[in-house]
DNA sequence: CGGCATCCCCGATGATACTG
DNA sequence: CAGTATCATCGGGGATGCCG
């Protein structure tokens, strides 16, 4: 017997502060650099391969596909192999990777809104300290 | 002669997907498993070293000195000396942080309301490739 | 109490080359 | 085109001990 997750006690509330608690893994699952990008990214659309690896810029085949990999097991992305020759594989985003993308892309307007002031507040802090 | 960020040239507009536009590297600031965690926790007002210990549960003294040093740098905490002894440091949100943990709250409620969708795909996922 | 210094290890990430 | 395999590396991150 072992015990199912998906109707786990409701004796502890969901915390992502609690290091035991499971929303604690599907925040580090995001907290990685390609993986909010990846997101975000699909957002506008499914995506393949190719076309993910030119709108993230310079990612790694190898990160990308080990980060969609992963992504697709937590059940954020979709993989379609059109099973053709040559290969035509599509990413999407599940349902459940759409709400996330959602809050990602406010997390994106905030870097690109803010960005400035944390150039600003960093060059400041370092040139304090080399002196 | 330096170029100067915080005036940087307009030509081109705030992106993330610009792997050389600083909105990555804020970005990539807060995709760091102690970073949000951090941030997130401070928003319920100022704390010191060992209560961010005690709230994070499970964070190393060094990442957390570390993390913290690094979100200062970047102007996202303070962090005020009291200079007493035996010492008492106290680290607050500054207001670009403060804005920034409204959106990982938001996070947070995510992770917290769908961890079992992920927890049940992977379980999925998993149980499927090891036959 | 906070936190720096040091040692050390492993995993994340990348570069390159190869395959169906 | 999509993906794997292999090798090399770099830094994240933990453990420990010392200091103001």
């Amino acid at each position: 017997m072992t015990i199912d997750l998906t109707e786990a006690p409701t004796t502890s509330i969901p915390d992502v502060f609690d290091p035991t608690c499971s929303s604690r893994h599907a925040l580090e699952l995001i907290a990685s650099k390609w993986a909010m990008l990846i997101i975000s990214a699909l957002e506008e659309g499914p995506m393949r391969n190719a076309a993910l690896m030119r709108r993230l810029g310079d990612v790694s085949q190898k990160m990308l596909t080990q980060t969609l990999k992963e992504l697709e097991r937590n059940g954020l992305v979709i993989r379609e192999d059109k099973k053709t020759v040559p290969p035509h594989v599509e990413y999407s985003l599940s349902p459940v990777g759409r709400s996330l993308s959602e809050t990602l892309l406010v997390l994106d307007r905030w870097a690109e809104t803010h960005f400035a002031t944390l150039d600003a507040a960093r060059e400041r802090y370092d040139a304090e300290r080399e002196r």
